[in-house]
DNA sequence: GTTTATTTGTGTCCACTAGGCACAAGTCCT
DNA sequence: AGGACTTGTGCCTAGTGGACACAAATAAAC
């Protein structure tokens, strides 16, 4: 059966079961809010849709056929699974209530995730929001925590993970750094000149660099060492040296040229590079206030599509 | 939720299914048979009327949003259920086929059932009709009878009953007999008068009246007895006694003047008067010829409601 | 038996909604 | 950068579905 040949079917069957449940025309023309010849044109179409007569009447009785019975229990269970997707929507917006538990890394924290959240709890006031920033990634369940953001090309495999958006590293340094200095032309090319690292671990100074064909570690040194972005974007942009920035923390800097993007056919591999990843524990039944927190943060960063 | 609301949501929420199933609005649209700009309309009513996002889309990409899934699902059982009801229907006229097997008395086989079943067998040319006339009654699972019809105020409890008609018992008697023997005005009155019994029974002769207020019987005497209710009829019509008659046999000669009707204040208790019982047994899954056989000696005998 | 009230069904007419069309806006791919 | 495709919106028209009036039928009331 099409699809379109049974749209026009459906209120008839919502309208023979309003009349089997009223025990006759006019009641259920009354119930409806339409006068009883409706209620008959309608009932004497789906039969001959169907083909069968549902109902027995005459002017003073009414009662379904043998056949019409089995017709009208589904017809029943149509207009119950209509009520039940009606009210479970309506409640959807009704219960958005309760806590909800965040663990997202520090590089994510103010500069993308703060304005969202506080557009989020205006928007659901009933909604207390406890957000742990830490750079670990904590196991949901034992730490307890509603949702995981974290950046990762890899997300966990065991959770299920919803892309919230990207983030890319770009290297660049100052106009007038690059005024006296030599313009790289190749990751090697760092190696004379002075560059800002992380400084959290010992390996933070060798940088990894790949294109379509090649892959290449550079050794850099550089008097200047932070694991802050916005301070060493400050510091990119005083012309302390070359230093790789979160794209989002770039992008006024290198709009008001500020700054200059370098290697743009390279990317620079580290771990505050790949995709920003929502990540929360399969259940059969979520909250609402958990599927309005991903829908919120999916539109928000106009991701369409999750891997499920 | 009013049905009245409810309803034109239902062709919305098939669109819906269809918009999810296709991927997206322009292939919806093909398949429904409209235009893209009516799906669109559809959609963004349907999410007006239940308070929430449905779909999350942009010009190229289409997804349920986390709320939108739980609504998603009852809309999809909902035009399943709608799918279902179309297609028993459908398959109801398609598979009125096979054996039915009917047991009925012979009072009412050949006067009230003959010409039923003859219409029947020539609307179900697939039927096959076994009909059993006997004035025992069956075991329909022993003896292998699909239908029970039996003259009874007091259906077999143990199946299922449809009752599917009504036989009065008249007495009566002829003109001429009336203008050689006084008028019975008291069922003690036909102690004098020549009765025309059954003779099927000792106990035929003892005739029991009851009106809303006594009980009488009344043991009546003649000489012609006969169980065969159209030969009673002519015995009647010939003058040879007062004798009773079931309201149809009777019907003819009442209306043409040949029969006369007495004591009809008073009810005449026998075995032939009570309602037409049309009894089968209680079965989850009935068979389409099965239902249609009831619809059938409803529609026919103009019955609308049944005991269940 | 007659009347009355109630119910289903059918024509006719009209209003309103739903859909088509045209166009705008946005996005992806080449 | 341009083209192809998709969603969304304003406007207009057509066709459906409902109201109304009336007919037919039946049950109850008197």
């Amino acid at each position: 059966m099409d699809t379109n040949k049974l749209m026009p079917l459906l209120s008839d069957m919502a309208i023979l079961v309003t009349v089997v449940e009223q025990g006759n025309f006019s009641k259920a023309a009354k119930k409806l809010g339409v006068t009883p010849s409706a209620v008959s044109r309608q009932i004497s179409r789906l039969e001959d849709a169907l083909g069968i007569k549902l109902l027995q009447r005459t002017t003073r009785q009414l009662a379904l056929t043998e056949s019409g019975k089995i017709t009208f229990d589904y017809c029943k269970q149509m207009v119950e699974s209509a009520e039940k997707a009606v009210n479970a929507s309506r409640s959807i917006t009704s219960t958005v209530s309760g806590l909800l538990r965040v663990a997202a890394p520090k590089s994510l924290a103010n500069q993308v995730l703060r304005p969202l959240f506080v557009e989020f709890l205006k928007r659901y006031p009933d909604i207390q929001l406890h957000l742990k920033v830490t750079d670990r990634i904590l196991d949901p369940i034992h730490d307890g925590v509603d949702f995981l953001i974290h950046i990762n090309d890899y997300p966990i495999e065991a959770l299920v993970n919803v892309n919230i958006g990207r983030v890319e590293q770009v290297l660049c340094a100052s106009p007038d750094f690059l005024a006296k200095h030599a313009l790289p032309k190749h990751p090697d090319d760092l190696k004379a000149l002075p560059c800002i690292c992380l400084g959290e671990n010992m390996t933070d100074n060798r940088w990894r660099f790949s294109n379509e064909n090649h892959k290449t570690t550079v050794e850099v040194t550089g008097s200047y060492l932070l694991n802050h972005s916005e301070m060493r974007r400050d510091a990119i942009e005083q012309g302390f040296g070359i230093g790789s920035l979160p794209d989002y923390t770039a992008q006024q800097g290198l709009e008001a040229g500020r700054l200059i993007p370098l290697l743009k056919d390279w990317q620079l591999q580290c771990s505050y590079h790949g995709d920003i990843c929502l990540q929360y524990v399969q259940s059969k039944y979520m909250p609402n206030k958990n599927r309005m927190f991903i829908d919120f943060m999916k539109q928000k960063l106009q991701i369409i599509k999750s891997d499920g």
